[in-house]
DNA sequence: AGTTTTGAACTGACTGGTCAGTGCAAAACC
DNA sequence: GGTTTTGCACTGACCAGTCAGTTCAAAACT
């Protein structure tokens, strides 16, 4: 029973790998379920054997993201609760959170970002979550940083939330796209710099 | 020609905007030329009367959007330079911009931000001149505002720009999916205060 | 031990439907 | 009178999903 549910798993395993990038590059409908299979080296009868059909292999692939990303911003909150770090610097250390998931899934955040703002889809709601979920650790630190005083009380805890969630998206997605020579760090020290105010700021000398 | 294609330009326009909500509703490859052809009130025919095909219907209908936004920015600029404003001025005045463009031509934004970041596809190109003329003249602010001494001279702009890009960006395609009520003002304050760094840094006085 | 049975996992040829693109004569337009 | 649009039948490729048949390791049996 064990062994052999080890085998189907490995088997969903190769599936899903194949499916994130073929659909992150072509998209959802021009992926056939024949490309899925070949690319996974499995015969396309298992692609049905394992999935009730092409859609429900990109919803549970979809679910299998959340996993992925979920716990990654939950080591980074552990992480920076353990340090005794401040609530910006609980921003900050989320800010690298993302830049790491998105840069260890590309594909599943590229994927994510395209299906993302789609109305009328099936796996509209299952999108949402993701987003929701993400949101929401956002918005609690945000929350919790006014209470201490540590932002300024009139943010808009939602916009501002939402903002940041862009702002680490698509300068990723750029970074992998359209610059992969720079490292982590720097992409991470550009966000930084934004997110405490060293851009536009008070450097001004008048 | 260009005297007697009145007709055939209203025809045109009436496909653009048939096929951009349909597109940013279902992707690329899930709406058909039958469907286009019905939602602009036309037929078939016509649609391979006045494009080649459905793909170059799709390339056409992306760079008729970049004319769109490159006059939107356009416009911004140059009405901050008529009233004398300050390179961070015209930085929250192209966030406006940005704003207003995504506001009035939601599916068109909608629609390259699904296909942005996708690999091996026809119209790439297009796309990433589309981009690219957007960060531009963000990074061109930029380095302006540096050189003025507005901005520190710290910041990576390459990077700072595609932030900046992806903060209005998300930020506006999640207020017209998530939270339509909110007006543009509010969106925009949001957005200002996190560019002029009033959210995390030093806590100004308001 | 060796032999047989079982069944989950997998295979790939096949089917039925869908859709981009064609062809063209007649009508509508300007 | 040239340009544009219509309507509709048609083709051929492509593709999601099916299903009868194969594989093989472990269990059951002798």
């Amino acid at each position: 029973m064990d062994s052999s549910s080890t085998r189907r798993q490995a088997t969903r395993q190769k599936l899903f790998e194949a499916a994130v990038t073929l659909i992150a590059e072509q998209g959802f409908s021009s992926t056939t379920v024949d490309e899925i299979a070949e690319r996974a080296g499995v015969a396309k009868g298992t692609v049905y054997y394992n999935f009730a059909s092409k859609t429900v292999l990109f919803e549970e692939l979809l679910q299998h993201g959340i996993e992925l990303l979920t716990a990654s911003l939950q080591t980074a909150a552990d992480e920076n609760a353990e340090r005794g770090g401040s609530h910006v610097d609980a921003l900050d250390a989320m800010v690298r959170a993302g830049l790491d998931f998105i840069s260890r899934y590309p594909s599943l955040t590229q994927l994510y970002v395209a299906e993302l703002w789609r109305t009328n889809r099936a796996w509209q709601s299952t999108l949402m979550m993701v987003r929701q979920r993400a949101i929401a650790v956002i918005e609690a630190e945000l929350r919790a940083g006014v209470a201490a005083h540590e932002l300024s009380e009139d943010i808009d805890i939602p916009l501002t939330a939402s903002a940041l969630f862009g702002m680490v998206l698509v300068a990723a997605l750029d970074w992998q796209s359209y610059q992969p020579e720079r490292s982590l760090e720097d992409v991470h020290a550009a966000l930084s710099r934004l997110l405490q105010g060293r851009v536009g700021g008070t450097v001004a000398s008048g």
